[in-house]
DNA sequence: CTTGTCGCTTGACACCATGTCAATTGACAT
DNA sequence: ATGTCAATTGACATGGTGTCAAGCGACAAG
């Protein structure tokens, strides 16, 4: 019943998926998008108003294939504090390569496209919502480094975490994802973790 | 001698600092420049070639009034390397919002302008090499982190100094500018300095 | 005083991507 | 047959960048 008959909306959602996870973010446009999903330029406009919605609405739909959702269970159920911090990391920072396509594209967007930031915004807020968790799982146990507030370490982790640092840090220095995941997780205990060990 | 005849080239210059320095990093087109530095908008053609040259050049144009080098002289001089470390985050992180309009229109740029990208990548090379000669220090006076390599070491430093850091945390979180530069002293301690105390 | 040229102006225009509009086609249902 | 729905075709408006050509005023040199 799933792969019956993709609907035109779905078609574009992948096509602009397709383009946009291999590389060139910047260059994709609404005919190209068009083109690879085999439909006219503006049948596109038919079922999104305009290119950011169509975005944002690409981001949805690679959040639902991909079940985010899913990929948190393991860090909720962590028996510590410390451990759920190095597990969000993980499942998060493993998560950035698949999304990263369509994040650079709604980045981009973002300058200039008010609901483009929005919709960017949004989603970073989610992650901030899985920082502020597992600091505040630090909070609980004690183990919070005691000279930074709940608020304090959940900014300074979730800046850690932006999906700019992993480019950097992956595409511009050349860093394995593992090495990324494994420094991630020790940066952050030194710095959010009261006596690391 | 200096303020007797400003060219039409440095008015352009001045335009355009002025025009980004104050918001709306992305509104600012070439019209609006020729208009702020009271000329045609075929005037600033006849000086820059493209819109990507003019923000090139008012970057160069802005170190070179704002003098860049000096300001890391502290850092330099400092005695130990954890000292110049800190001293080296001060100067760059209080750099940071006098530049950050400038920051923003450039990195804009950069996802479509090949040349954009080319002068970001320069000035953000510079950084490193500050980020470098402080993991240096450190690392002759024996103070470097045991576990991370001088590279390693400088590539985390110089993620945790970028612009798009210092705007998630200071414009996004709200950290006061103080707050923010003590912050990265202490991270990077925490994280690039052995036995830090 | 004329001639040249330099820096700038004016205005028209090409280009390109987004988004709009209107008329048309083809399939499917009733 | 008729209606409707999804999609097509092609024309067009908009907004910003960059190009081109003609003209103009000031200043220098013959």
């Amino acid at each position: 019943m799933s792969s019956e008959k993709p609907t035109t909306r779905t078609r574009i959602l992948e096509a602009a998926w397709r383009l946009l996870e291999s590389g060139q973010a910047e260059g994709v446009r609404m005919a190209d998008i068009a083109r690879e999903a085999g439909i006219s330029r503006q049948a596109v406009y038919l079922h999104f108003p305009t290119r950011a919605e169509l975005l944002v609405a690409t981001t949805r739909y690679l959040d639902e294939v991909k079940n985010v959702g899913e990929r948190l269970a393991a860090s909720r159920s962590a028996a510590t504090g410390v451990e759920r911090l190095s597990a969000f990391i993980e499942a998060w920072g493993n998560y950035i390569p698949e999304i990263y396509g369509m994040a650079k594209a709604l980045l981009a967007m973002k300058n200039t496209d008010e609901e483009a930031a929005a919709a960017w915004s949004d989603r970073m807020q989610a992650v901030r919502h899985g920082c502020e968790a597992a600091v505040d799982a630090l909070a609980r146990d004690g183990t919070l480094s005691p000279d930074r507030s709940a608020e304090e370490a959940t900014d300074l982790l979730w800046t850690l975490l932006s999906v700019r640092n992993w480019e950097q840090l992956v595409h511009d220095c050349g860093w394995s994802q593992g090495h990324y995941i494994e420094t991630m997780q020790e940066l952050a205990r030194r710095s959010l973790v009261h006596d690391p060990g």
